[in-house]
DNA sequence: GCTAAACATTGATGGGTGTCAATGTTGCGG
DNA sequence: CCGCAACATTGACACCCATCAATGTTTAGC
């Protein structure tokens, strides 16, 4: 799984951009795995969790009960906001610990914004 | 189809709010529904044309084509995009007109700053 | 090395979703 | 009143997705 970077610098396949040409079918395609991973409650209660969470990290343990889903669950969850590029995974020692990646809501915010 | 409010005055469940409760199950389900409208490629191709389009509004003559989708199926996504409260309808004779609700893409650019 | 704990992965299943063809509805022009 | 044009709706179909049970993998501790 490569990272999926948000907010990439658009390769532009015109020269000066005088009107945006909507937007390419593969951008789009690219921006709506981001909105997929954000389009389930369950995954908008984990990373609100992880972000509220003391050291801004949790591991699988405290997160699969206030969901009231099975692990396995939760770990899908969790894989997906990963793929996605919201969430860093580091395992330290049988653990492991899900925190949010620095910049990426706010990136998401911003294409929003552009659109 | 009630309209549904972004950013609602959130009906406070407890008092002063110290602490957020990570975010409530059926605050998460009604957010969940916004993304899940951008969480499709030809629906936020559907945002970015009409966006850019002149006057800020598009009919849907104008959008079956530059997607390559059948006129039913635009029609689909545009009733999902004006249920989760991002464009608005407006007949005028036999065309219908939709158009960005005004602060609804950054409502949810707020969601996601705030979370 | 063995056992147990913490996660991840796989397989199966029910429900949701995007798409199209066909049909219905509404408004304009004649 | 009639026919056409612009959309909306319905029904059907294929596909994806969230969930769980079962199993696999890795690490710590004894």
């Amino acid at each position: 799984m490569t990272s999926l970077p948000l907010l990439e610098p658009d390769t532009q396949t015109t020269c000066c951009p005088p009107a945006a040409p909507a937007l390419g079918a593969e951008e789009a395609q690219r921006r709506a795995v981001v909105f997929k991973a954000l389009a389930d409650p369950n995954r908008l209660r984990l990373l609100s969790i992880v972000k509220a969470a003391d050291g801004g990290e949790s591991c699988v343990c405290d997160l699969t009960e206030p969901l009231d889903l099975g692990q396995p669950t939760v770990s899908h969850h969790l894989k997906i906001l990963v793929e996605a590029g919201l969430l860093h995974r580091e395992k330290r020692g049988t653990w492991a610990y899900y925190s949010l990646v620095p910049g990426a809501l706010d990136d998401v915010a911003g294409i929003l914004a552009a659109l």
